[in-house]
DNA sequence: CTCGGATCGTCTTGACTCGGACGATCCGAG
DNA sequence: CTCGGATCGTCCGAGTCAAGACGATCCGAG
């Protein structure tokens, strides 16, 4: 698992909204994002996956596609040198298996296997319970404006020019 | 500057959305959380500073408050090993002086200089601008919308049962 | 006063990340 | 066919982070 601060400085981020001005946007963002973290990382250790990353590199293979490991790791957003060391665990615990492409003898096609496969949907049914729980009695309304919203700030261009 | 994932893989993070479900909560908080980060980072190198955390230690020193390093380190979230390479750089800077409280010679007593308060006054003019970049054109009744729920999910306790 | 346990800041160590280098392989020019 | 450049996966080295060990210091019991 993925190291993460100490239940001590965990629970120190909630002490920040007292002293930083409440309303501050990143702040808040990454609060968010913590607790969130805290709920699928429990999830995946608890059933045998290491790491957020892991489920996220299941997710992109689950839809059966051949990719090769670099475009895997465009898609996962993990440099191509992590995502070894990744494909090594899931690959161990037989989640995965590499290919050799026959066109190509370069390139690597990881593929999902059935235990895979069923690890990745257990995993999501448990993200899908805790964003269920994260927006517990929320109306459906400001649930799609909040991610709208979210999505707003995300796609925003990286326009803020470089410096001059 | 803390590393982060080269442009490759930050552009990739968009393409993600394109092959997950695209209302994942999760997946947009992390977005947010980058996009905005991306726009500090590049502040903070502007005027000096390392991290976002630089300026966090900032921040919480700003009030004038005696605190000791551990209740700095909790009130910022950082590790309390990882605060004093930041105290460290700071105080190499002279943004920050660790005086000795004369009460308990164990302790130390972090304090921001004449000088580290206005690299912070500058910093939080650059966060401001960059949040109101990130909220730029959504009605003001939409921003507290959004930062509630944000509040709301950050806020939520750690009470999903440890794992039975 | 003395002494044992608790608490502070710092140091050490092991794990992780990522940029760059490397071997294997492909492909197009000649 | 041969050969040079491009592209794949992997390895290595420098840097970062945090858990645990450690010395210095405080404080309460006796």
């Amino acid at each position: 698992m993925r190291a993460r601060p100490s239940a001590d400085t965990e629970l120190g981020l909630m002490a920040c909204s007292a002293i930083f001005r409440p309303a501050d946007l990143t702040f808040l963002l990454h609060a968010a994002v913590d607790r969130m973290t805290v709920d699928l990382d429990r999830a995946a250790v608890e059933m045998g996956l290491n790491d957020v990353r892991d489920w996220l590199v299941l997710a992109a293979l689950d839809d059966g596609q051949q990719r090769t490991q670099l475009e895997l790791s465009r898609i996962v957003c993990v440099d191509k040198t992590t995502l070894i060391s990744v494909l090594d665990r899931l690959e161990q615990h037989k989640l995965i298996v590499r290919t050799v492409d026959p066109a190509d003898r370069r390139v690597r096609i990881p593929q999902i296997t059935p235990a895979g496969r069923r690890t990745y949907a257990k995993f999501a049914t448990a993200r899908d319970a805790a964003e269920a729980r994260a927006l517990d009695g929320v109306d459906p309304e400001q649930r799609t404006l909040l991610l709208n919203l979210l999505a707003r700030i995300a796609d925003r261009q990286n326009a803020a020019q470089p410096a001059t």
